[in-house]
DNA sequence: CGGATATAGTCAAGGACATTGACTATTATA
DNA sequence: TATAATAGTCAATGTCCTTGACTATATCCG
């Protein structure tokens, strides 16, 4: 016991910290399924669209960035054949960008991965205390932004 | 209750957000106190060299980017007047970085403004369950990387 | 000892990914 | 129906990182 005075660890470190050893095992893993093609945001757009297919811009709120860096995400999400451009039945102006069967793979893929890592963290503290983890994280978040999850800039 | 069977929030997303919103709330802070130019990695820095000063390869490892991207981050460090430059003592290639007054009096508000954050945090959940928010985090990472708090890489 | 090799730091070029600005085509408004 | 707003794209630029190349100094080892 020298110095255990000193400084806590920042929180913002451990989260970051947290965040990237699951992004980074998830990329990992995906890579050895056949999806090494995909960056971290695809899962944000993909999750979205899963639901109902969306415009580009709807794509732009959702992330939190222009429309042009939308554009140029979907642009390599269709080509990875993740995502469709269909033109819009109600608006010639917009485009109707869809999940494909593979974009909804890599989902079902992704959401394994996350099981199986979420099981590994409980492994390590406790299957409540993960719940705990998730509840807390989800209300500070929530209280911070009215009630509503907000758009999710992935990097910065 | 629509469909709350949909699909629960990914724990990275959660993760993401919460370390997000603390970032972000630190640095309206710090610019209203007159730090407007600190960057996010300038907390890691000269949270190391506030023990002692350091390299730039030691920083670079901190980092965990190149050798060049830490020299750069440094160069903006030291205009802003954080940290300096010294020639290194017993080895003529390299250089001191050390933390100036400037950056111990930025740590000094940095960590105050956690505190507030965290308090704000606690008063949503509790007391106990930050203190468990932040020991289960740094368990998970810990065991990840053999016992040792692995280097940053805040972005991606 | 002294030549091969490793290391600290920097400069330059390029890449990834975002931004602002400008533009076209279409739709909504007044 | 003129005017303003909106969807999407292209182009230029900015930030921050990388790889590659280089100099100066230090260390290793036959």
């Amino acid at each position: 016991m020298k110095r255990e005075r000193a400084s806590p660890i920042p929180l913002a470190r451990l989260l970051a910290l947290a965040y990237r050893q699951l992004i980074d095992a998830l990329h990992v893993r995906l890579a050895a399924e056949g999806y090494a093609d995909v960056r971290p945001a695809f899962g944000y757009v993909l999750l979205a669209l899963r639901e109902q297919p969306g415009t580009g811009v709807d794509i732009a709120l959702l992330l939190g960035v222009t429309k042009q860096a939308a554009s140029k995400l979907i642009d390599v999400m269709e080509r990875g054949g993740y995502v469709r451009r269909k033109p819009h039945g109600d608006d010639a102006r917009a485009k109707t960008i869809a999940i494909t069967a593979r974009g909804r793979k890599l989902l079902v893929a992704v959401e394994a991965i996350y099981r199986g890592l979420e099981v590994e963290w409980a492994n390590v503290t406790s299957k409540e205390r993960m719940e705990a983890l998730r509840t807390d994280l989800r209300t500070i978040v929530e209280v911070e932004h009215g009630g509503q999850l907000p758009a999710v800039r992935p990097t910065s």
